[in-house]
DNA sequence: TTGCAAATGCAAATTATTTGCAATAATATA
DNA sequence: TATATTATTGCAAATAATTTGCATTTGCAA
């Protein structure tokens, strides 16, 4: 994992570079899908620069606040941070091994004019998740 | 709220009647928006049956399992319960007095077939919450 | 290079939830 | 109806995730 410095950008959000900040971003880039503040980390331990446990936790807050990470709690788990998505997208879990797949292509433009409609509530934001198993998980649980 | 005896329905579900979990299951049928354990917690303890909170949390955790109830966490809080509804339905809260709204007609059936083909998952659940302000709270949010 | 605010580390606090265990209550059955 | 059996409860203590207070360190602007 190269190590990269994000002074620049982090300064345009208002924040100190620091090598905890960089080591984060650097692991947050790396990773394919969502981690735990726990998972995030034990990454970080494992490169030189010693980092706390809370200033993992802060860090990941402050970068939720200015839309850097997007934070995310699946059914009865714990939060789990990724590089705010660029574009609008949703996350499909396999309830067994936990991967994650992000999906585009959201349905809910018109459904939410309709509730609106119904309702007179002003739609800001929704959630959307969708819960099944991967191909091979459907395979390992055919075969018990 | 009338005090009634679920004995028959608890037993279907291989439960004991016990005047703890009645009282919940009254205190579930009487609420318009689902609650956290400690509200219902709460709202027992008006009563002459006392409660203890762990077992509150041990009967939401029974009753969910059992399907009686549902339990949901909404963005960054704690996880709130409501009788298992029985359309297919999601919620609409608000974000500033977190009132919540049920919303019949899911608009996932197809999306999901599409993600289905598209992925090679198998979706057997989903999730969907929108967010937004009520009428009374844009009023509010307008005038300020 | 110095000064000051922001960021960090550490330990301790909080909050929601869970668990162990002894006491109690509900049901089945004698 | 009494009794045995087992589930359920209450209580206090444990756990797990996250947050906070405070002293120290660091980044950056002047």
């Amino acid at each position: 994992m190269e190590e990269l410095n994000y002074k620049e950008y982090l300064n345009k959000y208002g924040m100190k570079s620091t090598k905890q900040r960089n080591l984060l971003l650097n692991i947050l880039k790396n990773i394919k899908i969502p981690h735990t503040a726990e998972q995030i980390y034990l990454k970080a331990r494992k490169s030189d620069a010693l980092v706390n446990l809370s200033t993992v936790y802060r860090i990941l807050e402050k970068f939720t606040e200015k839309k850097i990470t997007l934070r995310t709690s699946f059914m009865d788990e714990k939060c789990v941070y990724s590089l705010f998505p660029t574009t609008h997208q949703h996350q499909l879990i396999c309830l067994r091994c936990k991967k994650v797949i992000l999906i585009g292509g959201c349905p809910l433009k018109e459904f939410e004019k309709t509730v609106e409609k119904q309702t007179d509530f002003s739609i800001v934001n929704h959630r959307l998740e969708l819960y099944g198993y991967c191909r091979d998980c459907q395979k390992i649980i055919a075969a018990n």
